[in-house]
DNA sequence: CAGGATCCAAAAGGATACTG
DNA sequence: CAGTATCCTTTTGGATCCTG
């Protein structure tokens, strides 16, 4: 099963934050983004499992951090790969498929998702 | 987050052997399976965690389970519901991502995989 | 056959404090 | 600022045995 290109997919996906991150960093046209801004639009995340998290993701090829030590100190980002970019398909058809099954009133139980606004 | 869409997607998604489960009963063109025939092909699933995740999925809206009592002893099967099928759809889309950019050579590391025959 | 009940080990992730 | 380290709680799911 480990070998599986769609459970190795699902892995990613599985993990508690991993969405949350990728659509933070979609967001705004990909721009590049701080480890203590993500940390700040994501609220309750630990900062062990968001840097737990950006490793897992940059190893998977979804996300990329870029150093810029023209400036001091040196600046951090994150920003997503063209494979991260491609990856908000899936969660579009996540989302399609959640709109029309899995509620009756078509629309998100969050008042103003951010998610449902892909 | 608990009541977003996608969040609720990714936790059916996301559990283990619900994918497995998900594929097996897509199998053969949806036709009803039994309990014991869906563990023998899941080998080395354990009969509380088919157990436990079928009833999930059929919270979820994913799976039937039926019922015939015209015979003894009587039989239940489980199938698909129409949203279990279009869920198959995600599976596609994660396939897709997973086969054109998770790996070089494009193919699943599992010799003979039954997923990837989607 | 189709599970339910119980017990247990491993893993995941949160809280908090600390560092280059 | 951008994490790392440590500790600890919770969750998950496997193993095993039992039952209508």
């Amino acid at each position: 099963m480990k070998d599986c290109t769609i459970y190795k997919t699902i892995d990613i996906i599985g993990k508690r934050w991993t969405l949350c991150i990728l659509l933070e960093l979609y967001k705004g046209n990909n721009e590049e983004k701080r480890f203590n801004e993500l940390k700040k639009k994501l609220q309750t995340i630990t900062p062990k499992t968001l840097s737990v998290r950006l490793k897992e993701l940059e190893q998977e090829g979804l996300v990329k951090k870029t150093l810029d030590d023209s400036k001091d100190p040196v600046i951090h980002t994150y920003s997503l790969t063209r494979s991260g970019e491609e990856f908000i398909q899936i969660i579009q058809s996540i989302k399609k498929w959640g709109l029309e099954w899995k509620f009756e009133n078509k629309i998100c139980g969050l008042s103003n998702c951010k998610n449902c606004k892909l």
